[in-house]
DNA sequence: TGCAGAGTCAACCTTTTGATTGACCCGCCG
DNA sequence: CGGCGGGTCAATCAAAAGGTTGACTCTGCA
């Protein structure tokens, strides 16, 4: 928690999504704050970077990124965190999104992100989130705070994160040699992790494999955008 | 029709959508124009209809309703959208959303919009969107004019209902024998009414058939509620 | 230092799926 | 009446998926 003393100077924020009509909503409700200030906006990722290093060029370097997960066109979120990340005085990374799935989570926390949060949280608890994350703090949302809880309490029969890409890879309808070929191992390395899935999901086939895992909200409903 | 002149009075607009967020930045972004105010806002379909009740009572009738159509909890986008249409006097309903799949398309016309609008599109686009609306005018996203006009040229290849409920099943995770014993059928015809899907959907195994119509709305996503 | 877990791969075999072909019944419609 | 589409079933073959065992590497941790 950021206490309530006033800082010296607001806390400068980049924006990363690719609506604009969220972009908009974001600047309208995080200039309102006392405190922040919107420094830059970019619509993807490789936009984002190109922001971040203009910005240090000026010696005006922002002290949040406020990134969304999803993005249709250009370099994705976790991709755009995960290369934040390895610049040389990286900004913290809040993730601002709109699903809570364990794959959407876990991608992000593996990718560096300071923080989860989703887009339906009321106003003032994004508020705390982009101080907290300012101050270096890590700020999740409930559901993933839970799953890393959950994560670190019982290891042993949770999905690890390649079990769960590909799950997701599983679920768009590819078979395992296709699965294979997109994660560059081989067909029976793919074997052995969806035994392994089936196992930990108590099922035996991929299409069970898929209706448990979008039932516990472990991997997002097949086809839906991201 | 409205044409270039200006309106007597601005464009009565009431915002649905459960992201405090997104309403943020539709009404930063639509009270920026001239000619358009922000009436109300609801977070979803049942507040939606509430806030035009409470507003017809006040003889304050909206000119615009402006939905989206997924949102978390309470009553759809669909939903309310028929709703809306059921009322005495209904205003437009233009739909605002971020997928453009042929599910939501055709279920958002099936119930009665005005308009097809995606939330990525740039604001100059969603402003005279509002204003056709407004001015009864029907406005759709290219995707969703490109989807509209194929439907009705070639109508042919959809499922039959049998189809869809062997569909069902299978995204459960049922196995054909499975299938088979649950609907009374031979596994033989089972293969026979899976081969017509994959056909008909374009995907030559199950799981991708299970992907196919997760996107395309023709059955629900594993485990989501009726 | 050595073990445990994650990830990788291979060989083998069984079961399930998928593809093809052909057939029968039934209801609807021109 | 005759045909057509939907639903039913069967036989057969090829391909994919599933299950098992065992082994190698690497990392982190006790």
């Amino acid at each position: 928690m950021v206490s309530g003393e006033t800082p010296l100077a607001d806390v400068r924020v980049l924006l990363v999504d690719d609506h604009p009509v969220v972009r908009a909503g974001l600047r309208a409700m995080l200039t309102e704050f006392e405190g922040i200030s919107i420094t830059a906006e970019a619509a993807d990722g490789k936009a984002a970077l190109k922001e971040l290093s203009r910005l240090a060029v000026l010696g005006d370097a922002v002290d949040v990124v406020l990134m969304d997960l999803q993005m249709g066109a250009g370099m994705d979120g976790v991709a755009a965190t995960a290369a934040i990340r390895k610049l040389a005085a990286p900004p913290p990374v809040l993730i601002l999104t709109t699903y809570d799935t364990d794959a959407d989570i876990l991608a992000a926390v593996e990718a560096g992100a300071s923080g989860y949060m989703l887009k339906d949280a009321p106003p003032e608890q994004i508020r705390q989130a982009v101080f907290a994350a300012a101050a270096g703090e890590t700020v999740l949302a409930p559901k993933a705070a839970a799953l890393l809880m959950n994560r670190i309490t019982n290891p042993g029969t949770s999905l690890t994160p390649r079990e769960v890409q590909l799950l997701e890879l599983l679920a768009t309808g590819l078979s395992n040699r296709a699965i294979a070929k997109q994660v560059f191992i081989s067909e029976a390395t793919v074997k052995t992790h969806l035994v392994h899935i089936y196992g930990k999901l108590g099922v035996d086939n991929r299409t069970a494999a898929i209706a448990a895992a979008t039932q516990r909200r472990i991997i997002r409903p097949p086809g839906q955008a991201g």
